[in-house]
DNA sequence: GAGCGGTCCCGTACGCTGTACGGAAGTGCT
DNA sequence: AGCACTTCCGTACAGCGTACGGGACCGCTC
């Protein structure tokens, strides 16, 4: 047997490897389930094993964050709305991807990861030659779309689980005319018809994107 | 003593009670640290006494929202953009003020009160005229917008406490220099500096609402 | 008065959580 | 062989949401 260190049957612990199984199980199970005890057992290891490479709970789901925001392309490229697009759309993919992630963003602190891609989102603003209060501003009407819209596309589909979107709202449409909320009964009809309303994230981020050109252009 | 019923030291219980008191209590220090058994004390009354009015926690959670979002005026008047700028500043004062509830908001099935506030900027966005395909998208840009701004705008706030605002920002400010990440820096600067950048939360809501129009115009 | 059904309240208990602490097992170095 | 160091984890504890069953009081009806 040679000289078998501790990976012998099962890997060594690392941060990496806690941090990928925590992404994984939380994709799997949602973050609210992710415990210690189960993500421990996952990989093979005692519960307390795990802090030696995590200061505790929240340190470990900061990291989680991060690590989804690495999967982020940034923009890249010469034309500047269409590598802002591009980006976008692909932020959107990774925290649709991982649906837990978009609510963790907005309350924990940015890693290195999500320092880069802010960086990297002001740079891209400052590329597009607006001027500083527009960069300033850009930044968070663009991000604030890019979490926004996500998380809103999300809490859709926390509803109640068990029976599937559509016949949850239909029971939820006839309440709907019970109470006396028109234009909301529309709306939902408006969701389930299965004709597309087209790219709805993307409509908004070019409504954004449009008036800052404007601004820049006239200010 | 003449008839004394059981609320003679401690007023009754009952759900509105116990919601605005946990509203309260969040107000003051965040839903994480809101349980049952403190609520109860709060109230003066034993933790199981609550379960009478309320489903369970996440019922209660509920309500608490609900109760928060009845304190949001509607958009009303002629004048379909000032009525809604005039709603959605209302919604941002008010989500502000209770910090956890764009959190809660996001993640929770709407009651009465959310529904009621749904149907308005529906109807606010049908009085503009605009048709029904920018009734749909033009909904879920600006409650998007009111919502992730209002997050983004609080999850500032939710970094180490204990010291001001100001003094971890220069100490982050210290590490972006050492990092490579100079526009980010200049933003941080930016946020830290007096200089006022205006009324950011309008500018984007009227950056959504032109391009609304527009696009009505247009279509 | 006595008895009774109903409402309101809560003490106790259970399973689960994050994690402090102290010790065990294995490594490389002298 | 002995020692320092890292890696791992068993145990334990306080605190959580809440199921369950019982007690206290109300307004009735005889």
């Amino acid at each position: 047997m040679a000289s078998a260190p501790t990976s012998d049957p099962k890997l060594a612990l690392t941060r990496e490897r806690i941090l990928a199984e925590a992404v994984a199980f939380a994709d799997e199970h949602g973050v609210d389930a992710l415990t210690m005890r189960k993500l421990a057992d996952r990989l093979g290891a005692g519960a307390m094993s795990l802090y030696t490479y995590v200061k505790n709970k929240d340190d470990m789901i900061e990291g989680m964050v991060d690590l989804v925001t690495a999967e982020i392309e940034l923009p890249a490229g010469d034309d500047w709305r269409q590598a802002m697009r591009d980006s976008a759309r692909s932020a959107h993919d990774v925290l649709l991807a991982h649906s837990w992630a978009a609510h963790e963003w907005t309350s924990r602190m940015p890693g290195p990861a999500r320092l880069a891609y802010m960086e990297a989102i002001l740079r891209g603003l400052s590329d597009a030659g607006l001027d500083e209060s527009l960069i300033y501003r850009g930044y968070h009407a663009v991000t604030m779309h890019i979490i926004g819209f996500t998380i809103q596309e999300l809490g859709y589909q926390n509803f109640p689980s068990g029976e599937d979107l559509g016949t949850v709202a239909r029971n939820f449409l006839q309440d709907l005319a019970a109470a006396d909320l028109p234009h909301l009964a529309t709306h939902v009809e408006a969701h389930l018809s299965d004709h597309d309303h087209g790219d709805e994230f993307g409509f908004v981020l070019d409504l954004i994107l449009d008036g800052l050109e404007r601004a820049n252009a006239d200010g």
